[in-house]
DNA sequence: TAGGCGTGGCT
DNA sequence: TAGCCAAGCCT
């Protein structure tokens, strides 16, 4: 590798990398690592709205620490990934319980925090306190890979851990720790706009002569990763129980699972286990089936809706009125199922 | 270590 | 269309 990458990354990104992103020319680690946490698996554009009302809510790490999971729940609703938030809130709870109100200042101490695992660490600390950590993303991993011409398979751990070493080999050198914020946005940067997993932009990448997949012709063919999800589909019944006043029969989503400590209708297996459910000589009206799919199964959604009286209660859950339920957190396909009832 | 975990955009 | 992908982490 030639001398310099960092310093082309540093400069590139200086004038053609993103920098008036929400989140961005602050070093307040809450703020960063909010944004850090909600980016995971996450494209920008879905954060932005989220990010502002999470600010707006929880202004700061105490705020969020006191507040109840439920209604962090309720601002994560839609986001998707929710063990997030409820890493989130725990989070924030050791930050004030355990450090004393302040984010720690090492990747390596970052690190021990839920829901911050090695890369949002080394993100958080060269963002906020310039440490030299490699992020290792993505984003970063089709770049080094490209540059490096690194074709071991990455799903493979031994052989990910070895682009752990490169990507700590390639940070600015000692002497530039400065540019340790820019270079950290740069190489997400320039994997996000200009090293796409298909047709990159190369003759715009200002690491081209850097990039030993380029003078191979097939910047395409890296990184390699051989393991393929295996998808499933799932059937499930949703029972849409509600009052002639407009409310909702909900239940509290079982931890772990889909939509974990999430507000749903209440789940069944099968037809007619929900039919079991049912109050006798319910006047039962069918719904179309609808579904929504998950990065590993398609769910079948087959929702059944039943108009009870006022007194009905189900096993579990409780009733949430017209102006509550749309204020409480729901996994999307459900709110919008009873958005559209 | 392999699988679970959401949602939406893109091709 | 049916996958692939996105500022990954947890168990």
């Amino acid at each position: 590798m030639p001398a310099g990458f960092a310093g082309r990354v540093v400069r590139w990104q200086r004038t053609h990398g993103r920098n008036t992103l929400p989140w961005q020319n602050t070093r307040d680690p809450y703020r960063v690592w909010l944004s850090e946490i909600m980016l995971q698996q996450t494209q920008v554009a879905a954060v932005l709205g989220y990010y502002e009302r999470f600010l707006a809510r929880f202004p700061d790490v105490q705020a969020l620490a006191a507040a109840p999971l439920d209604d962090v729940l309720a601002l994560w609703s839609g986001l998707g990934y929710y063990s997030r938030a409820r890493n989130l809130h725990r989070c924030a709870q050791d930050v004030v319980e355990k450090h004393g109100g302040a984010f720690p200042r090492t990747a390596e101490v970052l690190a021990t925090l839920p829901g911050i695992g090695p890369s949002t660490a080394a993100a958080i600390s060269s963002f906020c306190f310039g440490e030299r950590a490699a992020i290792l993303d993505g984003n970063v991993k089709r770049v080094l890979t490209r540059v490096l011409a690194y074709g071991d398979d990455l799903a493979l751990g031994a052989n990910e851990r070895r682009l752990w070493d490169h990507a700590r080999e390639l940070l600015p050198r000692r002497e530039l720790q400065e540019n340790m914020p820019r270079y950290t946005q740069g190489i997400m940067d320039l994997g996000a706009t200009i090293c796409l997993p298909r047709n990159p932009s190369c003759l715009l990448c200002p690491v081209q002569e850097d990039c030993a997949a380029t003078k191979q012709g097939r910047p395409e063919g890296f990184p390699v990763k051989t393991k393929k999800l295996k998808r499933s589909a799932e059937s499930l019944w949703l029972l849409h129980a509600r009052a002639d006043d407009g409310s909702v029969w909900l239940q509290k989503r079982p931890t772990p699972g889909v939509w974990a400590g999430l507000y749903c209708l209440p789940v069944f297996a099968s037809r007619d286990a929900l039919d079991a459910a049912l109050p006798s000589g319910a006047n039962v009206r069918e719904v179309e089936p609808f579904v929504h799919v998950l990065t590993h199964k398609d769910l079948h959604l087959h929702p059944v809706q039943v108009e009870v009286a006022a007194g009905w209660r189900g096993r579990e859950g409780q009733w949430f009125g017209a102006g509550e339920w749309p204020q409480v957190g729901l996994p999307s396909p459900v709110r919008k199922f009873l958005e559209r009832s």
